[in-house]
DNA sequence: TTGTGATCATCT
DNA sequence: AGATGATCACAA
């Protein structure tokens, strides 16, 4: 097995497919060596490690914030932990919510939209009988919302950032959004970031990111790999 | 300290 | 079991 890694940043969409299907079939032990490292023991005090090691696979621009994984491509990559069934196992973190100024932004101007209009997704095994170092990789899907998709994820965003733009952020619960939904993001539940409240003042709040329910992230992956829907 | 990479831990 | 709220590591 070799030319699974790249320094340099992939020219086209094409050569970045070719080089995700290479790894496709291949566990995380092995991939983790072609990059000098090992795989943890377990996620826990790692949860972004698969994620990082496949940018680096993949010659993703190494850090680069605020910006798309792939920045002349304006491709995004996202890992997604499936079950036995191709089921993913989590919810998809899209983006930070800048709380003061999203009540601002058209939803085609948003973060959301910028993250999702193109992204190249990797499945990995994500079940936690499994060991992480012999987890396997699957066939990544180079994917951009259909117009129902984009417009479902429309509905939540406005939705939701009327809460916000409101003044009404301690409102927000993961409860919201069909498909979209507003979680905490932050280092530890003491963080604080400035909004505002109903009537303008200034206030602090926990800091927030827009995730994807499990439940768009499966579609996504039935309509592609064709996988059987909810067994009766 | 903030944003990106996410999954963990616990409750229903 | 599934989902919500909380949390962990690292780079810039």
């Amino acid at each position: 097995m070799q030319a699974v890694r790249w320094a340099s940043p992939p020219q086209t969409e094409r050569e970045l497919l070719s080089r995700a299907e290479a790894l496709a079939g291949q566990n995380l032990t092995a991939l983790a060596r072609s990059c000098d490292t090992q795989a943890p023991p377990d996620l826990r005090r790692h949860k972004g490690w698969v994620g990082s090691l496949m940018e680096a696979l993949l010659g993703a621009s190494a850090g680069s914030k605020a910006d798309a994984d792939f920045p002349q491509l304006g491709v995004e990559l996202k890992t997604l932990p499936v079950d036995g069934r191709g089921v993913p196992c989590e919810s998809t973190f899209v983006t930070s919510i800048p709380l003061l100024e999203i009540g601002d932004v058209e939803f085609e101007q948003s973060r959301v939209v910028r993250k999702l209009s193109r992204v190249l997704w990797v499945p990995v095994q994500g079940e936690r009988s499994i060991p992480l170092a012999t987890r396997v990789v699957g066939a990544p899907l180079l994917w951009s919302p259909s117009a129902e998709q984009l417009q479902a994820l429309r509905d939540d965003w406005e939705e939701l950032c009327l809460y916000i733009a409101r003044g009404e952020v301690e409102a927000i619960t993961g409860h919201l959004g069909k498909y979209l939904q507003v979680r905490p993001k932050a280092a530890h539940g003491g963080v604080r970031r400035v909004a505002h409240d109903a009537d303008g003042a200034r206030l602090l709040a926990n800091p927030k990111g827009f995730y994807l329910r499990t439940r768009f992230t499966a579609e996504i992956l039935r309509e592609h790999y064709h996988l059987p829907g909810r067994r009766p």
